[in-house]
DNA sequence: TGTTGGACTTGCCGTTATTCTA
DNA sequence: TAGAATAACGGCAAGTCCAACA
């Protein structure tokens, strides 16, 4: 089916594909205004809000319904009014100005600490549940790999592969030091410098990555190597400092700036049909390649494939190998994998089952997962047999501290229930959303509304805080003044009242409770620039909690005397606990999980990577089918699925379903608005938006031809407001991609690029050595991935005093190095050493001993220098993120048993958990 | 067929615990 | 040993995606 788009002229852009790329992401800072929060405690005043008394779902429990119940249904129960212990006096106006809170500090929320030291259920049971039915390993195939070689690669390797420079971009926004980290597709590596930001730049490809091809086999025996000597910290210098560059999130203020339109689609909406009967399933890679194929190739050998299949100048590695030239790359291998495309282009499971002949296996293997969608009562969605547990804990009810706000100077006298919500407000003084007027309206309003409309508060503007934001700093020094015996004390009073709470009973195994916690009252706090910030979240009670429990299990009992559960449900094609209503947007729920750890989670933990590496199985296809459709295809809405499928693939963009007036404006690929996707001929395409969490996703990539055509030809007419993918939508996507393989959705491609990205790092720039330069390679890869998925992370509020620090002590280091030179060259004369800054005379060392001062005082500047570059490299990549949501384990598992790795340097102990069920796979497993 | 409800995953951040350094 | 740096943990917001419903 794609034989035809493999052309020798996109080939040839393909090659172009491979120039550096940049990734640029912005620095939104938004933690940088924490330096203004002076001025922001000036101006603490906002508007007037309104009347309408609203108070009985802030009010502190009086419970006042019936004993906990026995039932199995029951109705919440309604509960009446409580009544106010104070009364709110209307308090003397003044005409005077508030006076503003002069106390910065710490920001400030509700801590629930609850330090649970999870003890670790045994997870053997589950682990063993998982094991997979291990295919025996096929022989090697060291032969045919050339075609799916390159479609098994990385974004990555396109990306970042071929001497690409990261290029750090800090625009500063709002008082924040944001920055960018750009990644693109330009040819002219050298221009790099020109866009050299205020800070430093970072080569994005370290030496590392020359270490292409290597042996593992020996390795692949060896047991974990838990005796391997480890070597203390992990050293984060070496070659992983070289790469990107920084970026900051998005400054707040900034998203307007991006005319972000809330326009919302009228989508045209033509049927999905039109494309399914016409795209068909694509046929997996024919080659009898199993999952473990490749574990068995040497990886030189790999290597050497990948080369010859490329033909590529010597120095041009294997990493830079473009998608489409990928596709294009052996042109056998493309025409075995657009035949069977074709062939299939009627009917989607006749190539299913044919495909299944490599795909049999992973339906085997996963054949201990069952379907997560079937309907209820059908039986086949059952989750559990039995479940047991004690429900969820709520938060203590208010404890009123009595601390009196002032309202035009004058103390104000609250109830409880108003005096909580004030204190909401207060501890936030020192935070950001000072700055957001959206937060102090909807705060008011809500406020208000509890206040009563002749309260004699009527505007935020007088409102005075600062008694309460200083009781509240005072009360934390205090908590922060206690003993360790006293903490400690508290700690496991804490878990004593938790302990119930936290585990459940799930077919008879103890299984650990994920959130247990009800969520506290407090003001919302939406990402970017949210509608609803501010506005209050309402406590929670057990009449608004539903209650998931196994048919025969004991009913929670309910904590708070006299009230009771909204429902019990006993529900097992579902995986929740309990559930409740969000306050903030009642067409969602809040559901208590079980914990990671949990065998269900880790069920479909790996159920979601083996989805990952089936698609590896489907990959080649895919690309060659929607490279067709984007070349040639006349059909508006194909060639609009065609480059989504295209950018979600190579740029690992989120889906981008619709979203309400009432959430952020944020986009995903089907949701691009046309100013979002600027195309700068000849066929760089500049993306700008705010992503998920409203995290800004900048970058310049240079696309294929006809996808650069198709662009602009998407966009042409359209006002930047409009939708980009205008006759798109993810259900429509999803849908299509479905038919190209079972259960492919957008997401899988962020799996499976970002998995199979680690894998191709960590194969092909292992090397020997310690146990740390083997870490640090590992972080380089992990780092190479989230920068592929646009996981960022607010520069920490001491960097830049990091930073200075660690330069002073460098200069100091540099300083002594200086006199040390000059007295040894005054030894070596046989003159006695210049005397030190005090002016007393210095010992009398003879040239060797300072040679070997000289030495050492070398080195650690040397660290210090590593270390500075790579504090500053990460200082905006969340590497977490990808780990615990993106990398299969296995691969993780399986390298560290190569390379005697303590699987502990990789994996924190919550990691070790949630991920129990990959700890048995095969040395030689790959992804 | 589009919309919505529902269930789940993903993701960033603040707090707390642990480790490092002087 | 204290204070700083870093890692881990947990909270909760914000996504994805499926299926029932209108």
């Amino acid at each position: 089916m794609a034989v035809e788009a493999c052309t020798p002229n996109l080939m040839e852009d393909m090659e172009d594909d491979e120039g550096p790329v940049i990734f640029k992401r912005s620095n939104p800072a938004s933690k940088q205004n924490q330096a203004n929060s002076e001025k922001k405690k000036l101006s603490l005043q906002k508007h007037v809000g309104q009347s309408a008394v609203h108070t009985s779902d802030v009010r502190p429990a009086n419970g006042e319904s019936s004993s906990a119940q026995k039932g199995r249904i029951q109705p919440s129960a309604k509960t009446p009014p409580v009544k106010s212990p104070l009364s709110s006096p209307k308090a003397s106006n003044s005409s005077a100005k508030a006076s503003p809170i002069t106390s910065p500090g710490a920001n400030s929320k509700p801590s629930a600490s609850a330090t649970s030291t999870a003890k670790q259920q045994n997870h053997h049971k589950s682990s063993a549940a998982f094991i997979e039915p291990k295919p025996s390993v096929p022989a090697a195939k060291a032969n045919s790999n050339s075609e799916s070689s390159d479609d098994e690669k990385p974004l990555s390797a396109r990306t970042f592969g071929c001497s690409s420079k990261g290029k750090s971009n800090h625009a500063n926004k709002e008082g924040g030091d944001s920055c960018s980290i750009r990644r693109r597709v330009i040819e002219e590596s050298e221009d790099s410098e020109d866009e050299k930001p205020l800070s430093r730049r970072f080569t994005s490809k370290s030496s590392l990555g020359e270490s292409t091809s290597k042996s593992y086999d020996s390795d692949e025996k060896k047991p974990l190597a838990a005796k391997v000597q480890q070597n203390g910290s992990v050293s984060r210098d070496g070659p992983m400092n070289k790469s990107a560059s920084l970026s900051n999130k998005r400054p707040p203020g900034e998203v307007k700036s991006l005319n972000q339109s809330s326009v919302k689609k009228p989508k045209l909406s033509s049927p999905i049909t039109s494309i399914s009967n016409k795209q068909a399933a694509v046929k997996p890679e024919p080659e009898p390649k199993a999952e473990d194929d490749d574990d068995n190739i040497p990886l030189s050998q790999r290597g050497k494939k990948s080369q010859a299949a490329t033909s590529k100048p010597k120095d041009e590695d294997d990493d830079n190998v473009p998608i489409a030239q990928r596709i294009k790359k052996s042109p056998a291998s493309v025409s075995k994998s657009s035949a069977p495309v074709k062939k299939a282009s009627t009917v989607v499971s006749p190539s299913l089952k044919k495909v299944n002949k490599n795909s049999k296996k992973v339906i085997k293997k996963t054949a201990y997962t069952k379907s997560s969608k079937v309907p209820p009562g059908s039986g086949e969605g059952q989750k559990w047999t039995t479940l047991v547990h004690n429900g969820v804990i709520f938060p203590p009810p208010y404890n009123p501290h009595g601390v009196k706000m002032l309202y035009k100077r004058q103390p104000i006298t609250l109830t409880p229930e108003q005096e909580e919500v004030a204190t909401m407000f207060a501890v936030m003084l020192d935070t950001d959303y000072m700055n957001k007027p959206r937060f102090k309206e909807n705060f008011f309003s809500d406020w208000k509304k509890m206040l009563g409309k002749n309260h004699t508060i009527q505007n935020l503007e007088d409102c005075d805080f600062g008694p309460i934001y200083e009781w509240h700093q005072q009360e934390k020094e205090k908590k922060k003044q206690m003993t360790t015996e006293e903490k400690k004390a508290l700690k496991e009073d804490k878990l004593q009242q938790e302990e119930k709470y936290m585990w459940a009973i799930v077919d008879g195994v103890k299984e650990k409770v994920g959130n247990f916690r009800v969520e506290p009252p407090g003001l919302f706090r939406g990402r970017g620039e949210h509608p609803k910030m501010g506005k209050l979240k309402k406590r929670i009670r057990p009449r608004d909690i539903t209650i998931n429990i196994g048919k025969d299990a004991p009913i929670p009992e309910c904590p708070i005397p006299g009230e009771r559960w909204k429902e019990v449900r006993n529900d097992n094609t579902v995986t929740w606990l309990a559930f409740w209503i969000d306050p903030i947007n009642q067409k969602e729920f809040k559901y208590v999980f079980l914990a990671a750890s949990s065998t269900l989670k880790g069920q479909s933990d790996k159920e979601k990577y083996e989805k990952a590496r089936l698609l590896k199985d489907y990959i080649h296809g895919i690309r060659a089918a929607y490279t067709k459709d984007f070349t040639n295809n006349k059909d508006p809405m194909k060639k609009q699925i065609a480059v989504a499928t295209y950018l979600i693939d190579k740029l690992a963009l989120r889906a981008g379903n619709e979203k309400d007036d009432d959430e952020a404006d944020t986009v995903g690929c089907c949701t691009l608005k046309v100013e979002n996707v600027e195309p700068v001929p000849p066929n760089i395409l500049k993306f700008d938006f705010l992503g998920k969490d409203s995290i800004r996703y900048q970058n310049e990539v240079q696309v294929e031809p006809a996808v650069f055509k198709a662009i602009q030809q998407f966009r042409s007419g359209k006002e930047g407001s409009e939708d980009l993918f205008d006759r798109l939508d993810t259900s429509k996507l999803n849908a299509h991609l479905k038919e190209l393989m079972p259960g492919l959705t957008a997401k899988v491609f962020r799996t499976y690029n970002a998995s199979i990205t680690l894998d191709d790092m960590l194969s092909k720039e292992t090397k020997g050595g310690e146990v740390a330069e083997k870490v640090v390679v590992y972080q380089h890869a992990n780092k190479e991935v989230a920068i592929i998925c646009n996981h960022q992370r607010t520069v920490s509020k001491s960097h830049s005093a990091q930073m200075s620090r660690l330069n002073e002590k460098i200069d100091e280091l540099k300083t002594a190095m200086e006199e040390l030179k000059t007295d040894l060259s005054r030894v070596k004369k046989g003159k006695p050493p210049s005397k030190g800054a005090d002016g007393k005379p210095k010992r009398n060392l003879n040239p060797e001993a300072l040679e070997r001062k000289m030495a050492q005082i070398n080195a650690k500047i040397e660290k210090m220098e590593r270390d500075k570059e790579t504090k500053e490299d990460l200082k905006t990549v969340a590497l977490g993120t990808s780990k615990i949501n993106y990398l299969d384990p296995r691969i993780t598992v399986a390298w560290c048993k190569r390379h005697e790795v303590p699987i502990e340097k990789i994996f924190n102990k919550s990691l070790l958990a949630k991920f129990a069920w990959s700890m048995d796979v095969d040395p030689s497993f790959r992804f």
